[in-house]
DNA sequence: AAGCTATCTGAACATATGTTCAGATAAAAC
DNA sequence: GTTTTATCTGAACATATGTTCAGATAGCTT
């Protein structure tokens, strides 16, 4: 047997990523091998070569990708006003973003130290352009005098983690509503730059 | 050979138990080998199965050591006062404490899910402990008065994921010491949840 | 000095790993 | 209808994995 009905590479290229996405999330790089994400696309692991150069690449391009949809999105989503209306805008965009897709944020983020030296600076680079997304609304609001921070570094990693750590425990049909959550995290990031 | 010179088991226990730490730490459960871990302490890999029944229990061990550390040190600095000081307190005491043992803390945040479902079930627990330390301070506060946080669990969680934030950019001997860090982020945590 | 026991080695086990590749076959091109 | 080509299989490769265990030895007990 050999090339069985339908195969083609439009549809098993983005399956092969969406078999490893959720596989890495769940178990850790480390921990899949190329024949498990082969059965969940239902091909043999050979054929995964036809895609990918190696696992090592696999994980890369879905890190990269990821961080790439995010820099885009957020460039078409930003819009212009006043420091404390783009602060806003930024704190719902990114729980918004994240939480759309928990697998790829949380592999972007865990797995940094199984990619190799190049492709780990690489997707830093990434994560430094955005990083400096919101630093610059926090620098704009100091100068304006509407913020108030400490340090404009500290405050960017801060509140990043901080809005980070929603994809930790929020569930869709839990107690709280996304736009209820959104309104948590505004209210305490706000009050925390606040002049 | 056997039993080389100066071997016994009150040095090869701990030797190992360090290992694993730093070598979990660096690549990860699933990456690391039980002969990487025997080669450090300097040993054979089958000696390790003198202390340790398999490579799941030595990972548990580490993390509930950790956070059996923190619970009790935490129980033991824990001091009374208003809740603004015991929130200080407990920003201070765990900027500090995280930042002592940034291995141990990565393991037990990352390496979750390469728990056993029992495992991580205890595991959680501690962590449950902990948590309601911090919540039950914001809970007094904000029945005084002097806090004022629309969700209180929702503020517990977004404080601690902020505060751990710390732990993945501090360098000592870097641009801000520990006590500036300590500031920085009492002040952007105190303003969040003030009244 | 002799015996005992805790501690370690070294080899073995069954199985899993990432990757390669010749050959097979379905769909596309002619 | 025939040829070409993209796509996949199945087997093989060298090496690595967690764990077990009989045997060896260093240090303690007597």
């Amino acid at each position: 047997m050999a090339r069985t009905q339908g195969s083609h590479s439009d549809i098993t290229g983005p399956r092969i990523q969406a078999a490893a996405l959720e596989l890495f999330a769940r178990h850790g790089y480390a921990a899949v091998s190329m024949r498990q994400i082969a059965a969940q696309v239902g091909v043999q692991a050979g054929a995964l070569y036809n895609y990918i150069p190696d696992k090592q690449t696999l994980l890369f391009r879905l890190m990269r990708d990821h961080m790439e949809t995010l820099l885009d999105t957020r460039r078409m989503q930003a819009g212009a006003g006043d420091p404390e209306a783009r602060l806003r805008d930024f704190v719902r965009f990114h729980i918004r973003f994240h939480l759309e897709r928990p697998d790829a944020v949380f592999i972007a983020y865990m797995e940094l130290r199984n990619l190799t030296p190049e492709n780990f600076a690489r997707i830093e680079e990434l994560r430094g352009d955005y990083e400096r997304d919101l630093q610059d609304i926090l620098r704009d609001g100091s100068a304006a005098g509407v913020f108030s921070v400490p340090d404009t570094k500290l405050a960017t990693l801060g509140v990043i983690a901080m809005l980070n750590g929603v994809n930790t425990w929020y569930r869709s049909g839990g107690r709280l509503s996304l736009d209820e959550v959104e309104a948590v995290y505004w209210s305490m990031v706000r009050k925390a730059v606040a002049a």
